[in-house]
DNA sequence: CTCGATGCAAACAGTTTGCACGATT
DNA sequence: AATCGTGCAAACTGTTTGCATCGAG
C-alpha cells in the first residue's frame, strides 16, 4: 500500500512538479488536523508551529493534493458571518481528507453544526443504478441532509420556522 | 393553492416586513428566469428590462425568496474563472426556484457542465431510514453526483485523469 | 408618522496573480 | 542550468454594510 506521501509524489512526478519542504509540510499538517479544515486553520496551525509559509503557497498546494486524491472539497462550510443558518454559502472552501478514510456521506444539524457521517450501501447502490440508466459516469457524489440533531430538535422550537421544503 | 405572491406577502407579512415594488419585480423575475441563475443574471436581466434596482437589494431580497421557500440555493456553482472542473468552490451563490418544481437531484457533467434532473423514490425513503436511525429530523437534501455524461465520456479520455475517488 | 427599504459607495473576506528571487531536479 | 516554487503585495470577485434618503403601512 503506497504512503500519502508516496501518493502526492508520484502525482507531483508525473506532472513534471517539485517536491518542496513547503509541500510536504502542508502534506503533513493536513493529515494532523481535524478531518474537516480550511485555508486558514491550516495556516494558522503551521503558524503556531513556527512554520510560516503564506497563504498563497497553501492556496496553490490544496488542489495539488486533491488531484491526488488525497483530499477533497467538502460542502457543508461553515458560511461567513450573519449568514442565515439554511445558506450553503460558502465563502470559504472547506477540505476533508480522504486518504485511508472510507467514502461517506453526510447529516448537518442547521443549529448547532454537528455532522454525522454516516454511508449507507443500498443508497450508494441505487446512485449507480441511476447513473446507468442515464449514461452517466459518476465520479463522485455528495449527499448532504440538513436538519435538525435529535438534542436540537428536542431543546429548540426553531424548526417550525423551517417547514420542510417540498 | 397559493400563488407564489401569496406565499410571499403572507412570509413578509408575519415578519413585518413590506412588500415594495423592487421585491415585487425580483419575485417575478426569478420566476421566469431559467431554473438555475445567480444574482448577477438576475440584475442583468433586470437591467435589460429597464429595471435598475441595485445589487443590494438583490442581495437582500434573496435570502427572503428563500426563507418564503419559494427557492433555494443550488450547489452546481460555476467556479471562478481558472479553477479546476473539480472543484466544488462556487466563488458565487446560485439559486434554483422551487415552488411549483417537484424535488429532484441531481448529475452534473464535470466537462460540459450539462445537468441531468432525476429523482429516485428508494434513494428517498432510504434516506428518511437512515435520518429516523441517528434521530435526525432532516430538512433538506441534497445529492450531486458529478461525473461525464454520455457523449463528453465518449468524446473524451479526459476521464482517465479523474479516477473515481473511493 | 414610523419603521423598514433602497441606493450608493466604501468595506470586507476569501482567493488569485504578477513579479523578483530562491530552490529542486 | 533550466524550471518550477515561493513570498509578498496588489488585484479581483462576490458579498455585506453604514448612511442618508425614501416610501409602504
Amino acid at each position: 500500500m503506497l504512503t500519502k506521501e508516496d501518493k502526492f509524489t508520484d502525482y507531483l512526478k508525473f506532472k513534471g512538479l517539485k517536491f518542496t519542504p513547503q509541500r510536504q509540510l502542508i502534506l503533513e499538517e493536513v493529515f494532523s488536523l481535524h478531518k474537516h479544515f480550511d485555508v486558514d486553520q491550516l495556516y494558522e496551525k503551521l503558524r503556531k508551529k513556527g512554520k510560516y509559509l503564506s497563504q498563497a503557497t497553501i492556496y496553490r498546494t490544496l488542489p495539488l493534493l486533491v488531484e491526488s486524491n488525497l483530499i477533497k472539497e467538502t460542502l457543508h462550510c461553515q458560511g461567513k458571518t450573519g449568514r442565515k443558518p439554511l445558506s450553503l454559502a460558502p465563502g470559504k472552501v472547506s477540505y476533508e481528507h480522504i486518504f485511508g478514510h472510507d467514502h461517506h456521506d453526510h447529516m448537518v444539524c442547521i443549529k448547532c453544526g454537528k455532522i454525522i457521517e454516516f454511508k449507507e450501501e443500498k443508497i450508494e447502490r441505487l446512485q449507480e443504478e441511476v447513473c446507468q440508466r442515464f449514461g452517466f459516469k459518476p465520479v463522485e457524489h455528495r449527499l448532504g441532509i440538513r436538519g435538525y440533531c435529535q438534542k436540537c430538535y428536542e431543546t429548540t422550537g426553531e424548526h417550525r420556522l423551517n417547514p420542510k421544503s417540498q
